[in-house]
DNA sequence: GCATTAAGTGGCC
DNA sequence: GGCCACTTAATGC
């Protein structure tokens, strides 16, 4: 049985053909806090998140850090050179929590991305996806407050993984540490810290034990 | 247990 | 909002 039935890629392909991609690369686990790879560096695989969360971000001389973007499952990363021979990572990836990926070499990423006209439909979709996604960061961060940012993050996050509660809100678990939610977002982890106690004052969120979340 | 890391708070710019 | 200093809480060895 594939493993891959986690993840919406492959699911046009038999079962064969989903063992045949499996042979292709190499199923890993890693745990939380694990550097995955550096910006600058050869690019020797693709990854596809079965399970976990993977941050990519860039860092500055003094060690500032904004991330990119955050992986979860099913989602695949890095985003270039599919079309181009030899390239490198674009920026630093880590793992945030206990994470299995499946990490498949760039030569057989690039041939099985070749030769799979689905695969290349959905990494357009994908990418679109993502794409909408920056923008709309981007946008949020020239016109909104901190609090609105967070709770603007948080709402996506509980569309995405959590569960409705009969009264309406969502319960969800914050899969990160606030100090990475403050690198997304771009702001100074004090300046989270009391954004997130106005969210809760106000009503609109609310903390349970082990970073539970329920966001009304 | 103690040491390190993360979260929360207040002051000052 | 950022930066600094400090306290408290959680986590790791």
């Amino acid at each position: 049985m594939s493993r891959f039935k986690a993840i919406g890629w492959f699911a046009d392909l038999s079962e064969k053909e989903q063992m045949e991609v499996e042979k292709m690369g190499v199923f890993r686990d890693y745990s939380a806090r694990e550097l995955l790879f550096l910006q600058g560096k050869r690019l020797s695989h693709y990854y596809f998140v079965l399970d976990g969360l993977v941050s990519t971000y860039h860092q500055n001389e003094q060690g500032k850090k904004w991330v990119a973007s955050f992986f979860s499952n099913g989602d695949f990363f890095p985003h270039v050179g599919l079309a181009t021979e030899g390239g490198i990572y674009p920026a630093s990836a880590e793992i945030v929590t206990d994470t299995t990926l499946f990490l498949l070499p760039a030569a057989q990423a690039q041939k099985l991305f070749a030769s799979v006209p689905q695969l290349q439909t959905q990494l357009t979709q994908f990418l679109f996806k993502k794409s909408q996604e920056l923008m709309t960061r981007f946008s949020a961060s020239l016109f909104d407050g901190a609090s609105e940012q967070l709770l603007a993050f948080l709402q996506n996050i509980a569309m995405k993984i959590g569960q409705q509660q009969t009264d309406g809100s969502i319960l969800f678990h914050l899969p990160m540490k606030e100090r990475d939610l403050a690198d997304y977002i771009g702001l100074a982890p004090e300046t989270i810290s009391r954004a997130f106690r106005q969210l809760c004052e106000a009503g609109l969120v609310e903390k349970l034990p082990e970073k539970n979340l329920l966001i009304k």
